[in-house]
DNA sequence: ATTCGATCTGACCGAAGGTCACAATACAAC
DNA sequence: GTTGTATTGTGACCTTCGGTCAGATCGAAT
């Protein structure tokens, strides 16, 4: 994970990654086969390693599905902070690696949902909270993938439109992007007011 | 742009593309100084060969922006069957290739917005058909990456089952799909009824 | 025809993923 | 402890492919 999240995909070498381990390099391609094993191995980890949606503090789950999302929203860049490798690597594996690896990841992805998306989602429409005159699925898919690429902008200038790095050091700016993502999303998928 | 649209990013040789198009492989590093580089150069094409917005007949635009939204939604599967290369290209450019080079392309498409997807948001604004107490960038980028999701989405169904979707491929479902998507989107960005 | 810069060429290089015959180790049976 | 077998580890070697460069070729101006 460390060596793929400070190298990239193309950029880490499995024998350095060898090295590190004090392990030959064949050993390597023994257990996972090839390097798109080893990252793909890599990536599990470290995407098993984040939190889900309902992991958030009980007392932030209590106060509903709305609550949660911005809670994870404004907590993002201190995870980063205090655990950059997970984050990097889950951001290669989505972006950075190639289209036959990305298949795997996605049905990884589709089998294990790793963040609990769909229990979230389902959370929020049993309190109310998410419509349900649309499939769970299909709200979970958009909720997915926004929020995806939301973190992903506010992390990295790799993927960002402009939202976060345009302007450097704006920290009220970033707030209320926060805040209008939030609501646009709330629009979205949120029940309307009766 | 055929080549890697055929082979991805990685399983392109650059040597190959050279042979097809009879010249010597020295002369692609002569012109892009890199594989990244040609790849780079024939996503820009692929993308500036695909439709803008706006670029919808005169009576559906007039009919307003979610006129035009939903006959997109609605063309791109036909586009991407009568012409799968750039849609392909611009997929591998999202996806597979490298963090460094997404970056490259990020800020192309920043810098270009090849969709018009700016204009486009204005457009709906003005009409009065698109909220306008959120910032327009805000408004764009989820535009943007939703109708990438989408589009992705579809393209992978015909070209690489398994690497986007929840569920396998339901030719039935895919008008309610469009729909529900299009009615997620009205909601999160259409003004409210009053 | 000559000159000279621009462009093209393909043999060559080096890096890195992947292989495999052999070595080392672990373990079971006695 | 010894022997036999299976599992795991090893690193020299192979192949592929992105990238380089010295020389060849082309073309416009004189």
């Amino acid at each position: 994970m460390r060596h793929f999240a400070e190298h990239g995909y193309q950029g880490a070498r499995v024998e350095d990654v060898a090295r590190e381990l004090g392990i030959a390099k064949g050993s390597v391609f023994q257990h996972f086969g090839s390097k798109a094993g080893l990252f793909l191995a890599a990536y599990k980890r470290a995407v098993s390693s984040l939190p889900a949606w309902l992991d958030a503090p009980a007392e932030v789950v209590d106060r509903g599905f709305w609550a949660v999302l911005v809670y994870w929203l404004e907590r993002t860049e201190h995870l980063i902070r205090e655990d950059w490798i997970p984050y990097r690597v889950s951001l290669i594996g989505n972006y950075g690696t190639d289209l036959s690896l990305k298949r795997d990841i996605n049905r990884w992805l589709v089998s294990e949902d790793p963040y609990g998306t769909l229990d979230f989602v389902e959370f929020g429409v049993a309190r109310g909270e998410v419509r349900s005159d649309v499939e769970v699925e299909v709200t979970a898919s958009m909720l997915d993938w926004l929020a995806e690429r939301f973190q992903d902008a506010l992390v990295t200038e790799e993927l960002d439109p402009g939202l976060f790095h345009r302007h450097p050091h704006q920290p009220q700016r970033r707030q209320a992007r926060i805040e209008q993502f939030a609501e646009l999303l709330r629009s979205a998928i949120g029940t309307r007011p009766a």
